[in-house]
DNA sequence: TAGTTTGATCGGGTCTACCTATTCAGCCAC
DNA sequence: GTGGCTGAATAGGTAGACCCGATCAAACTA
């Protein structure tokens, strides 16, 4: 075995297809497939089921998958932790956002990243963080920006800020006419969502949820947006209310004579963005410069934390 | 970079000596060197430093080599994923067991798992909780019978049993007049404990403290045991108490005329056993056949889980 | 200072991963 | 059914990597 044969089942796992897969290793075509053979042979297991002209992974090839992955990632830290250590600060971040942060926060950051990080060049994925903690387990990504607990020792964590929420209305609305809105006036069937696995979906139906009557949630699982965009101007459109989180508002100010943004009283209704990566990454100096960069951006709307 | 060389980086580091590393892989010392020398080249980085006849580990190698041993734990992975796929109970499991555990228990087993388990000889590890949960993580050792909450969701564990802990006292001792004892009624002063690191220690200090007085605890801290034999062989001699686990008892039954054995009184005086191995190691089969191996094998003097 | 240990270097042999060219096996259209 | 097409397996030849035994150089030991 070898991390050259490891690297061509997680190509041609990835890309479904043999041919590609070698293209993408930049081997020939009966290479790769050679190599994938006698891999098979000395395991004494199939790894691909060739049928007809799928390519798919057997049981045990999801299991020796999984494993490849762990494999090469480990060897690729060896390669960044011979490189951190010549200049902790070089080489590309592939960093994940959430969606409902990235489009807002990112361009404060990315300028300042520029000249702080000169040798680190931001790679943003922008996901889910359901589909963000996968990849970063697993190496694909160095780093990500959620805004919700982890819940692993796997993974280190940086507090960044807290963000909080406002309320997002038509400007006809009679709630509009309050400086800050209570949450028990809000009417959760009134809600506006987004789509399932966004944090803030879970986070806006919490905070309603626990203020309002329970029951009338039903109402808002009508409407599931793909993006906040979508959902600020379905409230101008008086479709309802939503929460939209601080760094977000500035972008709709052109739709001010359309729509109303205000806070929430108290200070439940926020949520803290931090920077995960796994604990055992080789580079936590950069993690920790990244940190740094990131709170040094913020506008003053929001509480740096750290 | 290649598995093998980083095989040989991970044994050069283990035996702190390139010729016997090149041995333990049966290659020549010219061709390790070769292969390290090329490695460090590789990577532009010095792994180890040749100091005299020293050979140790620089900063950047140590990072390197956890993610070698990471990286080999893998593929031997992917190697045990494919063996288990044809037979998941074949291939011998390295099983670590605490000292307060194996010399009682593992008699009880063994016979049991040659029948059971035929193919998957146990290869015992005897050592302290906190000395078999890193090998553990890593894949030195497959699977441990500790009596603690590893408390990482890295592992995954099958409770097995509680066992309960007895008052070990010299006849004499007014106490063993008793049936049963009652935690209040011991001089915690009295207590004769294990060295640091061993959990049992930890669990009788944690049911004295919390049940006679505090400070009365430190005349304790004289005798430090290394093992329970030598604890009860101290008792015996009525240099003071101590608690044994259930199963260890029939051990010393030789010693009945001097030494006296008591159950303590309510049910919080016991330790839960538990099977601990990683939560996505491959032939998690052969551990839950193991794991209902030692429930058949033990005594009825411990309560079984599960 | 001579002897021993131990890692680095050298020259030659073997093994193997690689390439190109070709063949073989499904799938589809006609 | 047949011909064209796509994609994986096979064949043969080559360059490079890995390996070994022998040797060298440095450092500790007596």
């Amino acid at each position: 075995m070898n991390l050259r044969d490891l690297r061509y089942v997680i190509s041609v796992a990835e890309l479904g297809h043999f041919g590609r897969a070698a293209m993408a290793c930049n081997v020939s075509q009966p290479t790769l497939s050679g190599q994938i053979l006698k891999l098979e042979e000395e395991l004494g297991v199939t790894i691909f089921e060739r049928v007809g002209k799928q390519v798919r992974l057997t049981p045990v090839g999801e299991q020796i998958l999984v494993n490849a992955r762990r494999s090469v990632a480990a060897a690729n830290d060896i390669v960044t932790a011979a490189r951190a250590s010549r200049d902790p600060l070089a080489g590309a971040i592939r960093l994940g956002v959430i969606p409902t942060l990235a489009p807002y926060l990112m361009p404060f950051v990315l300028p300042r990243a520029a000249v702080d990080l000169p040798n680190a060049p931001l790679m943003l994925v922008e996901d889910l963080t359901g589909n963000l903690l996968p990849p970063l387990a697993d190496g694909r990504i160095d780093a990500a920006l959620i805004a919700t607990d982890p819940g692993t020792d796997r993974l280190a964590e940086i507090d960044l800020f807290e963000e909080s929420f406002w309320l997002a209305m038509p400007v006809s609305d009679p709630l509009a006419k309050e400086a800050e809105i209570d949450l028990k006036t809000i009417d959760p069937g009134q809600l506006l969502l987004l789509t399932d696995g966004h944090c803030l979906r879970d986070q806006a139906l919490d905070l309603c949820a626990h203020q309002g009557s329970e029951s009338s949630l039903a109402g808002s699982a009508d409407v599931r947006a793909a993006s906040l965009e979508t959902l600020v101007h379905l409230a101008a459109a008086k479709y309802g209310l939503t929460l939209a989180p601080r760094l977000a508002i500035a972008n709709w100010a052109g739709l001010k004579d359309q729509i109303a943004f205000r806070p929430i009283k108290g200070d439940k209704a926020c949520r803290k963005v931090r920077l995960v990566f796994r604990r055992d990454m080789p580079r936590r100096k950069a993690m920790e410069t990244l940190a740094e960069v990131v709170r040094a951006s913020l506008p003053d709307c929001v509480r740096r934390l750290g």
